[in-house]
Order: C-alpha cells, then sequence, then structure tokens
RNA sequence: GGAGAGGUGGCAGAGUGGUCGAAUGCGGCGGUCUUGAAAACCGUUGACUCGAAAGGGUCCGGGGGUUCGAAUCCCUCCCUCUCCGCCA
C-alpha cells in the first residue's frame, strides 16, 4: 500500500532490503517468526491439528539461502558505512579519497548483485508466512468439523409450545414486521427490510446491548468508519485470503465494506504503544456488516439467519498477554449475560481445532435456540487471538517489568449479532397467534410496548 | 473542487549533501539536596531486527531516483493544517 503513512508491515525493517518487499502493505507475520525458524517440526505438528499439512523442507531451503544471503549484505552495508565516514574525514583533511570512492564502486556493484536474490526469497518467504492460520491453543479440542465441537454449558430451557411454533419469516409476514420480497426487489437477495415495530424492537436490542456493555461490564463506546482499507483488513487477518468474503468498492483506492466492526476497532491500535495504566483497552461497538456470503449458496436462502447486511454490537478488548485466557472467560460472560437479561436459551461450545477461524487461538461460539428451526444457531463468537493480531498490527505495550516493548494480545466477540437475536426472540417469544411477547427490559426501550401485534 | 503551508524521537522543535539515530526544550527514569515534597543541579531516556555474546544492520510520512555518500536534492503517492467554494 503505498498511499499511507503508517503500515502494518513486518516492522520498521526487519532487516536489510526487507524494505523492498512487495508485500509492504501491511502483510506481516501472523505467527512469531523467530519461533517459526526455531522449531518448525512443533508448529507443523500444532498446526497439523488445523488439517493443515506445511512443506518444511520448501521452507528450511529458502530460509538457509535467506539468512546466508542477508548476513553476506549486512557485511558490504558495514563497509559502506565505515568507508563513507573515512571518505567525509579524509576530505576535511584535504587528503586523497580516490582510492577509497574506488572500493565504494566494488561494493555497491557487489550489494546490487545479491539484491534481487535476497528481495525474490524474502518475498515468497514472506507470502507463504501469511498463509499460516494461528495455532489453535492445548484446550482446544481436536476434530474437523462443527461435530467434534464440545459443548461447555447450557442456559435455560427451550420453551414448550401447546401449538407448533412458527419460524420467524412466518411471524415476520403476519405481524408485517418482516419483508424479505421489498428487499430483493431493491437490492437482492439476503437482505431484508423491517418494518414498524419489529424494527423498532430491532433497534431497541442494539440500544440495550451497548448499555449494558457500557456500563454494567466497563467497555467504552466507539464510533468507527464502516469503509476500511486493504491494510486494515490484513492486519486482522481477512486479507490476503478471505477476499472473497468481503465487498469491494470499486474505487481507485483498494476499499471494502467492513464485514465486522472487530476490522476498524482493534486498528485503533494499529503502529500503537499502549502504557500499562490504559491496559485493559475494552470497546463496544455498532456497526453494521456486511459480508457477500460467496460460496454459501443454498446455504439459510430464507429468512434473516444469513444476511449481506447486518447489525451487530461487537466487543474488542486489547490486554496483558498474561489477562487474556482469563479476559476470553469474561467477555464470552458478557455477550452471554445479554441473552440471559432477555431470557433466551443458549448454549456454549468451543470450537474443535478444524473448525477454529484463520486468526483465532481458540473460539467459544454462542448458541442461542431457535424454536422455528428446533436447534441451536450461533448468536456470536467469542475469540483469544492471543498475539496473532497484535503482530500484524503492531499493538503493543510498555512492559515496566522487562522495560521492554511487547505485543498485546487481542481478543473480540459478538455482544450480540442483532438481526439474530431478533430471530431469537420472535421465535421464543411468539404465542399461538403469532405475537411477540417483548422481553422486560427491552420494554423501556420500546415505550413501555409489551406485545408486538399485527398493525 | 480551487489556492497555499507542512509531515523529523512520547510531545515541542532544530537540522538543507558527509564523522547525524539526529541539537535543544518539555515529559519519563535514576541520583544529589530535603523530615517529606517542590525547586535547583547531575546523569539517563526512540523503535525494529540478526546474533549465545561481542557486535552488526534498518528506520527522519510511504515508494522510487540522483550520488562514493541523502533527514537534507529530484519524482510520485498518502496524510495534516489554513483560506475560498460546496454540502449534512
Amino acid at each position: 500500500m503505498s498511499h499511507s503513512a503508517s503500515s502494518c508491515a513486518w516492522g520498521p525493517a526487519t532487516s536489510v532490503l526487507s524494505w523492498r518487499v512487495p508485500f509492504d502493505r501491511g502483510a506481516s507475520l501472523m505467527l512469531n517468526p523467530k519461533i517459526l525458524r526455531a522449531e518448525l517440526d512443533e508448529i507443523a505438528r500444532q498446526l497439523g491439528r488445523r488439517a493443515l499439512t506445511i512443506d518444511r523442507d520448501w521452507f528450511t531451503i529458502r530460509e538457509q539461502k535467506r539468512k546466508q544471503l542477508q548476513t553476506n549484505a549486512e557485511q558490504l552495508q558495514n563497509q559502506r558505512n565505515t568507508n563513507s565516514k573515512l571518505i567525509a574525514q579524509g576530505k576535511s583533511a584535504g587528503q586523497d579519497v580516490s582510492g577509497i570512492m574506488d572500493e565504494m564502486g566494488a561494493i555497491n556493484a557487489k550489494l546490487k548483485a545479491g539484491e534481487g536474490e535476497l528481495e525474490r526469497l524474502q518475498s515468497e518467504i514472506h507470502a507463504w508466512m501469511l498463509t499460516l492460520p494461528n495455532l489453535p491453543h492445548e484446550s482446544v479440542p481436536d476434530g474437523n468439523t462443527e461435530a467434534d465441537n464440545a459443548v461447555v454449558r447450557t442456559w435455560g430451557e427451550p420453551p414448550e409450545f401447546d401449538f407448533p411454533p412458527l419460524g420467524h419469516v412466518e411471524i415476520g409476514k403476519r405481524t408485517e414486521g418482516l419483508d424479505f420480497g421489498k428487499s430483493a426487489k431493491i437490492a437482492g437477495s439476503r437482505f431484508v427490510t423491517m418494518q414498524g415495530q419489529v424494527a423498532r424492537l430491532h433497534r431497541a436490542l442494539i440500544q440495550f446491548m451497548l448499555d449494558v456493555h457500557v456500563s454494567e461490564h466497563g467497555y467504552r463506546e466507539v464510533y468507527v468508519p464502516y469503509i476500511v482499507n486493504d491494510e486494515s483488513l490484513t492486519c486482522t487477518g481477512q486479507l490476503p485470503k478471505f477476499e472473497a468474503d468481503l465487498f469491494k468498492l470499486s474505487t481507485d483506492s483498494p476499499y471494502y465494506l467492513i464485514p465486522t466492526a472487530e476490522v476498524p476497532v482493534t486498528n485503533l491500535w494499529r503502529d500503537t504503544i499502549a502504557k500499562e495504566e490504559e491496559l485493559p483497552a475494552k470497546y463496544a461497538c455498532h456497526t453494521p456488516c456486511f459480508r457477500s456470503e460467496a460460496g454459501s449458496y443454498g446455504k439459510d436462502t430464507r429468512g434473516m439467519i444469513r444476511q449481506h447486511q447486518f447489525e451487530k454490537v461487537e466487543l474488542v478488548q486489547l490486554v496483558k498477554p498474561e489477562a487474556s485466557w482469563r479476559a476470553l472467560e469474561e467477555l464470552t460472560q458478557h455477550a452471554e449475560i445479554i441473552l440471559q437479561k432477555l431470557e433466551l436459551p443458549y448454549r456454549v461450545v468451543t470450537l474443535c481445532a478444524g473448525d477454529l477461524g484463520f486468526a483465532a487461538a481458540k473460539t467459544y461460539d454462542i448458541e442461542v435456540w431457535l424454536p422455528g428451526e428446533n436447534r441451536y444457531r450461533e448468536i456470536s463468537s467469542c475469540s483469544n487471538f492471543v498475539d496473532f493480531q497484535a503482530r500484524r498490527l503492531k499493538a503493543r505495550w510498555k512492559n515496566p517489568a522487562t522495560g521492554k516493548t511487547e505485543l498485546l494480545h487481542t481478543l473480540n466477540g459478538s455482544g450480540l449479532a442483532a438481526g439474530r437475536t431478533l430471530v431469537a426472540i420472535l421465535e421464543n417469544c411468539q404465542d399461538s397467534e403469532a405475537r411477540v411477547r417483548v422481553p422486560e427490559v427491552l420494554q423501556p426501550y420500546m415505550g413501555g410496548l409489551e406485545i408486538i401485534t399485527s398493525p
């Protein structure tokens, strides 16, 4: 990326010539490159839990060659710097420095000769490292599919109806609150139009969630851009691998609609060294989210479970490394409390290694009960990324104990997805007349309304 | 959209081709003095990276160029500020 002063590149200059690496737009290493070099076998084993096989020989061969070329280049640079000083001193003393100047010509020629090869190797290695996902935490269960996820706890009982419960699409139709036909006309499939009391309920949910997180859980409310550049997406891990999931703007600059508030909010800390007293930094942020849902054809085509545009209240934390595992439990709890206050039954599952997102070391999914589908559906995903995103972001802190700048840990989770929460309320709180009881905590946000009826 | 100014260490702000990773001030840290504190004085204080260490390399908004040598000169992009116009 050439249009921004800042960058989440892999350090001001990892090594000689590295600033020429064509991945300057940000791309950093996800895994600690030192550990990758030193403990390749162990890394390969841990990535194997994600059903990923890495080519160790490919890497080792290039890494050895890279090191050799780099050491050589640095020696030449050292000579150049030394000679440069000698020339300066000699000239000011009125001596003849043409001999040294000739030597400089030879040094520069040698440097130039090795340059191309070194650059190519660095680019190759870097691009390869970019495709490596985070290592699963040891507490993450083995497994490859959703079926291997482990249920941690269950809260509440699925409601029993003495009538066949309707799905939210039908309830939405009867209350005239949800209209999929209108939005299909004005935009296309996977959009919804909300109206009247249901639209207000949706807005009430967002206000309620924000209020709880801000006043009871200690998060700071933020408002952020809904359009971000490619650097931001690279830093949080959506790019370069998952561009197909995003909506890209057709402007000259590489702009994208945000797929989640995680992207702009986490990037608040890009290229920043936090003071100890600023930590933990906790943010609650409501944004729309835009996802292309490429590759999900035929999945959840009906209703508002899987939309191109939906609203979400996101929780983001940047914490000291030693605090991140405790923070994951807390953050998950904060999301759960919203469901508890809404009296919606749910369960929490730990994603197995194979089901884990690219940047996450561990993820808890919160799944709400949906009577219309007679099963639990994901309504929140809470993850600890440890230092994976922070390394790309260069989000660090000054550790007073060591006196050094060290990487932070980042976490985030939905608290919650508003659209799916709305679905859960419509389905769980319906009566035999397809009316919907407004959860008590939301009534103040609804002007005291207790029941949503047809207009 | 038009015109102008500018981007240097945590902040302010020097430096316009050579021994500059960068004066100075503030802030931070350590010390002297003090019952304690303030003031004063002395010292110290950027980030990244390779290395077991010694030590090396890179970074003055990003990228490219000129040169034996660039914070300093040239090109280009990004960003910020001021004025005018437009707009919510």
